[in-house]
DNA sequence: TTGCAATATGCAAAAAAAGGAATATACTAT
DNA sequence: ATAGTATATTCCTTTTTTTGCATATTGCAA
């Protein structure tokens, strides 16, 4: 008769770490945006209008993911960016959608009504149309 | 010049499948146990002896992995035996993995103390040395 | 400097999840 | 039926998350 072999549990330490990973993914706003990080950075006034999110609640789900170490920022004058910095946990949303089905929508419309530099070089915050000078508004 | 394309988010719905996903594996417990029913089936038992947590919390784990989708129980006689329905999400485990570093232990160990007929055809419930008629107990 | 825009952070109430304990259910054997 | 074993569920308390709101910070321009 053969020995027989018997399986331990991956020990805790680790079955915490996977779990710190998923904890950070178990959100669905914090999975669009990484999903809309899929092609590269995004500026936070970007996310915030594809998004429509206040921007403060944008602001608290990036700092969750920054935490967990799946996003890294670049400040760039007034604005941020975003980036993934593993690329391999696309893979498990690629993963989740195939195993929970259904595809989600196209992926393409029109221009949100972003005012960051990249999204709008020429409406954006730059030339600013002024029609009062400080001294008028505050009369 | 071309026009521009723009990103939308996945619609908030497919988000929040993803997420119902992720909550369930946000759970070092219930990793393990995934992590468990790689080989296959396996009785509540068995489970309770490898992971050494208690009947009652075992047993809550593995409710919230079968009422995600994620286990199929089947009842034999006194035990009930569980698997996981879709091999897929063993992928998520090892894309987790790998994303937060470091392999886990070894695979492999001593028999657990575990009375189901299938660990322990001998030792089990079956035969059980009879040292008492129920009579001589009562008085 | 002052003011404004972009972004981040702190705080508190509400909602959800975790974990313990008791209890209920289902089978088996007597 | 009765008792015992294996497993599930319910209830309750504690801990975490969530999320709205106010405020702080930083950079830029007037």
């Amino acid at each position: 008769m053969q020995k027989k072999e018997y399986t331990i549990p991956m020990n805790y330490a680790s079955a915490e770490r996977q779990a710190r990973l998923f904890k950070a993914l178990m959100h669905p706003v914090r999975l669009q945006i990484l999903d809309l990080l899929r092609d590269g950075e995004q500026c936070v006034c970007h996310l915030e209008a594809l998004l429509g999110q206040r921007q403060a609640y944008v602001s608290q789900q990036l700092a969750v993911l920054r935490k967990a170490g799946l996003l890294n920022d670049r400040r760039d004058g007034g604005n941020s960016y975003y980036c993934i910095t593993r690329p391999e946990v696309l893979g498990l949303l690629d993963s989740a959608r195939a195993i929970m089905g259904e595809a989600w929508s196209e992926r393409s419309a029109p221009p949100p009504d972003c005012p960051c530099p990249r999204c709008s070089p020429s409406l954006g915050r730059s030339p600013d149309p002024v029609m009062f000078s400080t001294e008028e508004i505050l009369r």
